[in-house]
DNA sequence: TATAATATTGAACGGATGTTCAATTTATGA
DNA sequence: TCATAAATTGAACATCCGTTCAATATTATA
């Protein structure tokens, strides 16, 4: 609460940072647009992200919150339930839901940049290690994967879920994006089943 | 054989312009770098390509060539053999191998942009299609997978190659990275047990 | 060899880029 | 209220961007 003006500037900034580069694409996106579109020059801008790389920076951080975000329903809701139907969760993690609250081409955009950029590296790591960390928590707290090696399995899962979302983007047919789609959660589906102790 | 020297020029101004993106990354490649780079001024480089987005679904096709072109031994070696062994297999397309022939940063900035171009997403999409039915071909001159979804499978498989590349990039640790690689191969192990006639 | 087509050059363009800076306005705290 | 700090402005910058164009050199064709 220190400098309230200064964080409330900085968030209206990389927000419309985001915006723009959802609509123009992140290397469409520069410091005199995002001016522009807020009404502020862009030495204002400057002033709170001295340079382009810290803002992109930023904005990745942003990025990598929201992403968390909108995982996040799912993770408490399973939390919260000791045991929760492995089918209702497969399907909230493919739901189509926040492809509109996310966009995945700014996403990928800003992923690319971890070949040239360690620090963006680290962070998308430990995004990702802190997501499979989430449902691996949750799968030891189900009785149905005592003694498995839930660690393996939440990696596994979420290998298929990259994958898929990187498939699906591909595909502008409902059909075939819905066909794929099934596909993908069977296989999801089976690794739950393989895992599981058989009851009798 | 009509225009050679066109050709000549054309390719190797589109891999010098692979060349510097794989070093400087694709938005930092400009047109008048790639002149630089290859001891030509920059009006040659629009003689041959009108314009920036035409020199860059050019590099988007080279690239994909390329991809195919990884791929290729392994299918090949599948396609001569009647029966090959699932390991032998799994182990090539997982192979560290065209990590060095082939550099993800420039695909996975190619492949963000997807989401603003149809064009560049048909021909990745075509690119990924091609690669299925060539597995699902092989799949299918074996006798394990008489009368199995071999479609299905071709398509699970390749989901978790995708997923395990995109997880892979993050990992700087060898020995974590060993461990992951691990796991997604036996992932793809056994979804090829899973679809194997059972033989007593 | 003459002619047409192609390849190559170098200069120039308007505009956009990231960034700097000094000046001014607004808010904060003593 | 007054001094100090923070927020904001607008102009200017060197440089790079993609692109154009007319002129020249080279090659292919008749």
């Amino acid at each position: 609460m220190a400098n309230k003006i200064s964080d409330e500037r900085k968030k209206e900034i990389i927000e419309g940072f985001y915006q723009l580069s959802v609509q123009n694409g992140l290397e469409n996106t520069s410091i005199a647009k995002i001016g522009k579109h807020l009404g502020m020059p862009p030495s204002l801008i400057m002033h709170y992200f001295p340079t382009r790389e810290i803002l992109i920076s930023n904005l990745i951080s942003h990025i990598l919150d929201q992403y968390l975000m909108i995982y996040e329903p799912v993770i408490r809701e399973l939390e919260t339930k000791n045991y929760a139907d492995p089918n209702t969760f497969v399907d909230s993690l493919f739901s189509r839901d926040w492809n509109m609250l996310f966009d995945d081409g700014v996403f990928y955009s800003c992923y690319s940049l971890i070949f040239r950029n360690d620090r963006i590296k680290k962070e998308y790591r430990l995004l990702h290690d802190k997501l499979r960390e989430s449902l691996k928590d949750i799968l030891d707290r189900d009785d149905n994967f005592a003694g498995k090696d839930t660690d393996l399995l939440a990696e596994q899962i979420f290998v298929v879920v990259e994958g898929a979302y990187y498939y699906l983007s591909m595909i502008d047919d409902e059909n075939v994006y819905n066909r794929k789609l099934e596909a993908y959660k069977s296989q999801v589906y089976d690794l739950l089943r393989k895992y599981e102790v058989q009851h009798l």
